[in-house]
DNA sequence: TGAATTGATCAAATTATCTTGATATATTAA
DNA sequence: TTAATATATCAAGATAATTTGATCAATTCA
């Protein structure tokens, strides 16, 4: 049973393909944010309603503001939520070119606006 | 500041809508099949190769056999990956329908076989 | 100006996920 | 039939993600 052992000492015919190394990890931290039904929720609201608050938001996902700002930083870390600062107001919103790129169009019904 | 109250407590206008509840959930758990780096290189070997036994993925992984077996079924339980037994092998292939379902044709590109 | 609101962030506690080594079962090969 | 191989699964420990309540800085409102 072969135990692990760093990548530098195994042939290049077995090790995997490192050049996708990054892309690997770019699409994990992606997945991650999406990873979590309370995001997908925030997703679909802000496909339906657009641009929104995070005080208009938290009482639709009936969430603490702590717990909503966590979340939204995640998907706004991800590309997945653009962010729009306006006074003391900060409006999050669906990035649309993301998840165009991310998702299939029968998920983008779900989560990208006027898209069905 | 809101604390978090009961779905039932809160008005109809506020409340996430529960119909989609069960399908959001769906899609958490297929996108934390997808939130991890080896389980995409897992997928993208399967892309590149085909149908593999786990024995001979291991070496490729660079993982033990109990670890890897570990990260399989995760994907298999997400039905992204289909798995056929033929005596004591376990030959697993990515599941292409479903990662058309999720992914966008670009990121079939990475993780579905003769894609571009 | 002073009080209230908005939203970000922090530390601690909780919960979930991953890794490791061991074991068990089934199958194949000698 | 005995030994070796293939794979799944388990329990314990290690790591990572989430929740909670508090605090802070920057507005906005009265």
């Amino acid at each position: 049973m072969q135990k692990e052992i760093p990548l530098t000492a195994v042939s290049s015919e077995k090790a995997v393909d490192p050049s996708n190394d990054k892309e690997f990890e770019l699409y994990e931290s992606k997945f991650k944010a999406l990873a979590d039904k309370k995001r997908l929720q925030i997703m679909n609201i802000l496909t339906q309603k657009g641009s929104m608050c995070v005080c208009d938001l938290a009482p639709m996902m009936n969430m603490t503001q702590s717990k909503l700002s966590y979340h939204l930083k995640i998907l706004w870390d991800a590309n997945i939520l653009t962010k729009e600062t306006r006074g003391t107001w900060s409006y999050y919103d669906i990035n649309t070119e993301e998840i165009n790129h991310l998702l299939s169009h029968e998920l983008c019904c779900i989560f990208k606006p006027s898209c069905c």
